[in-house]
DNA sequence: GAAAATCTGTGAGATTGGTCACAACGACAT
DNA sequence: ATGTCGTTGTGACCAATCTCACAGATTTTC
């Protein structure tokens, strides 16, 4: 698949002639990462711009004493490091690959110039930036009124909607991330999460299977949480 | 003090000539509000943005049980209402009068076609969407990784960076919110709040006066809780 | 394919912080 | 001043959930 292949998935691009995306592609410098291997470090200066074409990564942010919070996990077509080019402050977060993986690369002087010379481009970005930020509202919420159970719930949501297929009329997330990746994402401990997700397989509303988990229905999952 | 003054205050009109300001502020229709009065509810479908030319609001989110979180209280020339105007979505939270509060309002229409016409507006604001959202990332890692003494302690921060003046050195944040309000910022109880800041008062890092709080020493604090 | 490393399940305390109950306090109106 | 109403302080109890500990299962490595 060529850049300019990949550049069309991707929303904030999406509206763009193939002249323009081909002009933008020249620019960008694919690049490729292990797994494990960190792409961003916190307080380091932001000075590109990345999108995702292969693979997948976690945004965290780590305390002191090194324990995390994943903010999010981002996968094929998605973006990230827009953020400190924006507002100029330090990075706020660090990127490390989950698995292999690859991506196309923008300096911060030619992201500047793609928002000022392509609108469009800008209003796409605002409208995600709009979307992670209700995301991220909404995270505030569970954390502050749900039990641990409902926020464990939500996480699976979340996961469901970023990596899930439809197998079957049921929605299957395969490659599940680790009890403790989960336990980071929904601020909580990895024993209770363990703890929940055999709940959860008790009150048959999931199913793990290997590495997958299975969520029979999806609706009423949804609804039993949000 | 004129429309125009207003606008010029606000960050994302800033860098525009006084021609393209009386220009937009013709299309801007001013309000008022009561103490206490709802200016946006959630569900509701957006079709306004608002920008507060005096007075303070709360942007809260509700849980089916009554309990609320409170997201950020904004000021004067601070905005609110665009992020459903950009992503199309519901609006995700309620916006209340938290005193006397005076806006100006834009339509729908005559904000998208601003972000059209002068692409600096845009950029500006995913800026401020930036800034956001990191803020929003920094409390989503607090609920998830700090005991409650450390969220009451960043709460404050929060508040006297919001609305905090400095004082013959110590920084004073005047007209404290209720403990309600704060254990609604800080994900805890109001209970919790009342005997934390008893704590604080008695470590002598804050003192309470009147509805006052003084912070006596702002770097120290922040370096405790940070 | 065996060993090493990592991940998962589960019990038993230990703790934080929520909830309830009520007293004290302050502002404000009558 | 007295009563009313909303806010704050404080004790006691209790529930959710974190931690610790370790056994079993699974995955990775050589």
């Amino acid at each position: 698949m060529s850049k300019v292949d990949h550049l069309r998935n991707v929303p904030i691009f999406s509206d763009l002639s193939d002249s323009d995306l081909t002009k933008i592609s020249n620019k960008m410098i694919p690049r490729e990462y292990d797994k494990g291997q960190m792409i961003l470090l916190e307080e380091s200066k932001g000075e590109t711009f990345f999108i995702i074409t292969g693979g997948a990564v976690k945004v965290t942010r780590l305390s002191d004493d090194g324990r995390e919070v994943i903010l999010a996990i981002l996968g094929e077509s998605d973006f990230f490091g827009e953020m400190s080019l924006l507002d100029g402050e330090g990075r706020s977060a660090n990127i490390v690959a989950n698995e292999p993986a690859k991506m196309l690369t923008l300096s911060r002087s030619d992201f500047l110039a793609c928002l000022e010379s392509y609108p469009k481009i800008a209003i796409a970005l605002l409208e995600e930036l709009a979307i992670r930020l209700r995301k991220s509202d909404q995270q505030i919420e569970s954390l502050s009124l749900s039990d641990s159970e409902q926020r464990i719930g939500i996480t699976i949501i979340r996961l469901a909607e970023e990596l899930g297929t439809i197998k079957q009329g049921h929605v299957n997330i395969q490659n599940l991330p680790y009890q403790q990746d989960i336990a980071n994402m929904a601020g909580t401990s990895r024993e209770t999460v363990s703890r929940t997700l055999k709940l959860l397989e008790d009150k048959a509303w999931v199913k793990r299977e290997n590495r997958d988990l299975i969520i029979y229905n999806f609706d009423t999952f949804r609804q039993a949480f949000s």
